[in-house]
RNA sequence: GCGGGAGUAGCUCAGUUGGUAGAGCAUCAGCCUUCCAAGCUGAAUGUCGCGGGUUCGAAUCUCGUCUCCCGCUCCA
C-alpha cells in the first residue's frame, strides 16, 4: 500500500516537475482536486482526445460529433434523474467516524423487519403444510402484521421526509428506530446533511428574475436532447451514435488520487441508439471495440480488466466498467452502459415533444435504446502516464527514467539536438526542425552534453532524439535514436520525415482498429 | 465532514538548548566538449504555508487557521 503511494507520489512529482500537471491555483496554496494541465500535459491530453474522436467518428461512418453547452435546461436533470439520485441525505457515525447515506441506513433496516417476516412465514408454512393459505397468515399473524406495521411507518416516514426534504426527519427516524452503527454498534449519529453532486450557479444577472441552473454533470445530456436535431440533420439511420467530448462537473464529497477523481473532469462519451430488444447485442459488440481501442495502445495487457456491475445505475439494465490497474490499484476507467430508453422517454416526457425515431424499413416510430461508452479523458490521461513512467536501471550502472507513451501520444515527438553549439550544427538542426515542423511536434535543445539532453527527451517521453554532428554538414545525414531501445542509426536527413511518420502517426493506432 | 500524515529554493532535504536561512540536484549565462545525466567559472531563486501569542529576539516554543496527501461515502 505504502508502495502504491510512494508510486502515485513519484507520478505527481514529475508530472510537476516536467510540466504535465500542476496544482490549480498553486500560488493560493492550491484548490482541492482540480488540477492544471501544462505543456507537455495539454499536448498528452489533446492526442488522447484526438485517438478517441477519431476512433469514433472517422472509423464509424454511423457516429457523427456533437459539443452541446455546459449549461441546460433544469428540468434536463430532472429528466435524467440527477436531481433526485445525486441528492444524498448523509449522516456520520461519532463513535466509527463511518459516513453512511441515511435512505440506505433506514432501507437495510426496513430489510431486517423483511426478513423478520419471510422467516415466520417460513415458520407457518412447515406448520401448518398443505393448508397453509399465505394471503391469510401474513394478514392474521401478529409478528407478521406487527413487523409489517413497522416497516409501512418507517417508510411513510422515510418518504414524507425525503419528498420534503426535511434532513430533521430523517436524522429523527433513524434515532426513533434505535438504528445502529454496524460497526461502532452505537446510535450517537450527527446531523443529517445535504450533500448535492451538482454545482449551482444563478441564470440572469436580475435578482428575483434568476433561475438555478447547474453545471452538467455529465455530458451524455447534451446528446439526448438534441437527439432529433443530429438524426434529421445528419440523415442518420438507427443503429447510429452521437460522439461528445467535453468537461462535466461534479461536487464530489471527496474528490482525490490527482487527476483520477476531479470536481471537473472531462468525458469522453458515445451514446449509440439503436432498435429496441437490439441492445444487448450492441452493448457486447461496443465492449470489445472499446477494449480493443485501448489494447492497440500497446500497454501491457494485464492492466486492463472489465467488471460487470451488479447493482445497476437507475437508468441501466447491463453495465459494466473496463478497469485499468493505476497505482492505487485497479479502478475504473471507462464504462460501458446500456441505457434503454430511460433518457429519451422521460426527456420526451418532460419536455412534452415527441424523441422518436420513424423506421421507414418496418413503418413504425418507437423510442431507441441506448447504449453508451464513457471514458474519462483525464482517468484516460493517468492510464497512460502512469503505465509509461519507468526508472530503469542501465547497464552502465546508471538510472534513466522514461516515459514510455505511445508514440502517437507523446507531447514531443522530435528532438532535434546540435552535437555542440556552434561550427554551423545549431544552424543545421533548425533547417531540420523547419522541414519537421509542420507535421510533428519539435524540439530543439543545445543546453549542456548530449547524453543529459537525451535523458531530457526521455523524461517527457520523446519518441525520438536527432542529433547533429560535423559529418551531416558534408554527408547530410544524421543519428536518429529510439527513446526505448536506446538504439542508434545514421540516416540521410531527407528521410527523417518518413522515418518518424511511420512511427508516430496517429493512423498508426486507428489502423489497428 | 471525520481520522491519520505533511507544509523551509523548481525537486530532495539540513537547520544543534530560540540568535532573523543552507546543501545537493535542477535552472540560467559563459568556457570546454571524443553521441547516453556527474569538467570549469559565475548568476538567479525563499516574507521558513498564513495569522496571533510568549520573548530583547521565533523556521525553532505556543494557540489558531489554511492547504496538500492517504483512508471512509460516491463516481467518469
Amino acid at each position: 500500500m505504502s508502495n502504491q503511494e510512494d508510486r502515485l507520489k513519484t507520478l505527481i512529482g514529475h508530472a510537476k516537475e516536467y510540466g504535465f500537471v500542476f496544482q490549480s491555483s498553486e500560488i493560493y496554496d492550491g484548490l482541492s482536486a482540480t488540477y492544471d494541465y501544462g505543456p507537455y500535459g495539454v499536448e498528452l491530453k489533446n492526442n488522447l482526445r484526438r485517438y478517441w474522436w477519431e476512433a469514433m467518428t472517422k472509423l464509424n461512418d454511423n457516429i457523427v460529433g456533437l459539443d452541446a453547452a455546459i449549461f441546460m435546461h433544469p428540468l434536463t436533470w430532472k429528466a435524467s434523474g440527477h436531481i433526485d439520485a445525486f441528492n444524498d441525505p448523509l449522516i456520520d457515525n461519532k463513535d466509527s467516524k463511518k459516513r453512511y447515506r441515511a435512505d440506505v441506513l433506514l432501507e437495510e433496516h426496513i430489510a431486517k423487519y423483511e426478513d423478520k417476516i419471510v422467516k415466520e412465514v417460513e415458520k407457518g408454512r412447515k406448520r401448518f403444510a398443505e393448508g397453509f393459505d399465505e394471503v391469510q397468515f401474513r394478514a392474521t399473524n401478529p409478528n407478521v402484521t406487527r413487523a409489517q406495521e413497522r416497516i409501512d411507518s418507517v417508510e411513510a416516514r422515510m418518504k414524507s421526509a425525503l419528498e420534503a426534504n426535511d434532513l430533521e426527519a430523517l436524522r429523527q427516524l433513524i434515532v426513533d428506530e434505535e438504528i445502529k452503527c454496524p460497526v461502532s454498534g452505537t446510535a450517537n449519529w450527527t446531523e443529517v446533511r445535504q450533500f448535492n453532486l451538482m454545482f449551482a450557479t444563478e441564470l440572469g444577472s436580475v435578482s428575483g428574475e434568476s433561475s438555478t441552473i447547474y453545471l452538467r454533470p455529465e455530458t451524455a445530456q447534451g446528446i439526448f436532447v438534441n437527439f432529433l436535431n443530429v438524426q434529421k440533420s445528419a440523415r442518420m439511420k438507427i443503429p447510429f451514435g452521437i460522439a461528445q467530448t467535453g468537461k462535466a462537473f461534479r461536487n464530489e464529497i471527496v474528490a482525490r488520487q490527482f487527476v483520477f477523481r476531479m470536481r471537473e473532469f472531462e468525458q469522453m462519451e458515445m451514446q449509440f441508439f439503436v432498435k429496441p430488444g437490439t441492445e444487448m447485442e450492441w452493448y457486447e459488440s461496443w465492449k470489445a471495440k472499446r477494449i480493443a481501442w485501448h489494447k492497440a495502445l500497446g500497454m501491457p495487457e494485464e492492466n486492463y480488466r472489465f467488471h460487470d456491475h451488479i447493482k445497476l445505475a437507475h437508468y441501466a439494465n447491463a453495465a459494466c466498467d473496463i478497469e485499468f490497474r493505476f497505482p492505487m490499484g485497479f479502478k475504473e476507467l471507462e464504462g460501458i452502459h446500456s441505457r434503454t430508453d430511460f433518457d429519451l422517454s422521460n426527456h420526451e416526457m418532460l419536455s412534452g415533444k415527441k424523441l422518436r425515431y420513424f423506421d421507414t424499413e418496418t413503418n413504425e416510430s418507437y423510442i431507441p435504446y441506448v447504449v453508451e461508452t464513457s471514458i474519462g479523458l483525464d482517468r484516460m490521461f493517468l492510464a497512460v502516464l502512469s503505465a509509461a513512467y519507468q526508472e530503469e536501471k542501465l547497464e552502465s550502472g546508471e538510472d534513466r527514467t522514461v516515459l514510455r507513451i505511445p508514440a502517437p501520444l507523446a507531447p514531443v515527438k522530435v528532438a532535434v539536438l546540435p552535437l555542440i553549439k556552434k561550427d554551423g550544427l545549431p544552424e543545421k538542426a533548425r533547417a531540420i526542425i523547419d522541414s519537421l515542423k509542420l507535421d510533428h511536434t519539435c524540439q530543439y535543445d543545445e543546453k549542456d552534453s548530449i547524453g543529459k539532453r537525451y535523458r531530457r527527451q526521455d523524461a517527457i517521453g520523446t519518441p525520438y532524439c536527432i542529433t547533429v554532428d560535423h559529418d551531416s554538414l558534408t554527408d547530410d545525414k544524421v543519428t536518429i535514436r529510439d527513446r526505448d531501445t536506446m538504439q542508434q542509426e545514421r540516416v540521410a536527413i531527407s528521410e527523417l520525415g518518413r522515418i518518424v511518420s511511420e512511427k508516430v502517426d496517429m493512423r498508426g493506432l486507428l489502423r489497428k482498429l
